[in-house]
DNA sequence: CAGATGTTTCATGTTGTCAAGTAACTGGGT
DNA sequence: ACCCAGTTACTTGACAACATGAAACATCTG
């Protein structure tokens, strides 16, 4: 019953774990660089992209929508979303970025090197070839 | 000052930050399926390697050790770890997986398709040379 | 003995779930 | 057209887990 798995699928399993380990831990250092929570450092780059309605972030993030509705206080409290009446829904709050949030989150982005640095060392055609990879990893082809 | 970012790099940040997600969402979803947190699985995988001392755990989870003793709180309360002095060190405890603990542990690692699966679509090449790729981007060469 | 280290406890804040409540939309049936 | 039942969007409240920081305690080290 157990799959068998060969030592080079092993090997990939175990790096991807330590790109994901690495990924989420400065992920989580340049959210605190601007005094943001990882869960609100997430909500506020969603917003940041189009306004949305809170329902789609709780998807987005596939969480309840009623943990949204704190997560977007807090934000809100910092003057870095707020919430629109949705004119087609009136039962709709539409969460959208203000300038600072906007501001915020562009230099959120920038400080996120993960990836980008050491992706530098690799040539354009094996970066290419990774991408393809993923890609295939994920179905997304 | 922004890094310029060619849209292949982007691109492949992205499918990173989809893989990261992916592993998650996965990741938890296993531990949930043995009613155990994310955190709790994660302590548990740790010390089904070998037990540790408590502030071992903390820096492996780069958390507070403040925080540790709650999470083996809880999986000492269902069983699957216990506590055990160091005989070198009184001060310390070590965190050690029961039997339980570790049969927990081993069907938990066994429930953790991620990878595994999607990997299987790839021939052993591309397996070894996705591996190559993910090395030399981690600096691990 | 003085200082550092390992663990716990406490106070506090954030994230997450679930159940219940309110407001608003929707699709019949009359 | 109207109303009503059911659904949907969001919030609230209770509660558990996770996370930090400060303070307490026992123990090690020089």
């Amino acid at each position: 019953m157990v799959p068998r798995t060969d030592p080079l699928t092993l090997e990939v399993v175990e790096l991807i774990g330590t790109v994901v380990a690495r990924y989420h831990e400065e992920y989580e250092e340049a959210a605190a660089e601007h005094s943001l929570t990882g869960a609100q450092a997430r909500v506020l780059g969603l917003l940041s992209h189009e306004p949305m309605p809170m329902r789609r972030i709780a998807q987005r993030l596939k969480c309840e929508p009623s943990n949204v509705t704190g997560i977007v206080d807090r934000l809100e409290a910092r003057g870095l979303v707020e919430r629109r009446p949705d004119p087609a829904d009136r039962r709709v709050k539409l969460a959208a970025p203000t300038d600072e949030g906007r501001g915020t989150a562009a230099r959120l982005r920038d400080s996120l090197h993960f990836a980008r640095e050491p992706l530098a060392g690799l040539s354009e055609a094996e970066r290419t070839s990774l991408r393809d990879l993923l890609r295939r990893m994920l179905g997304t082809d």
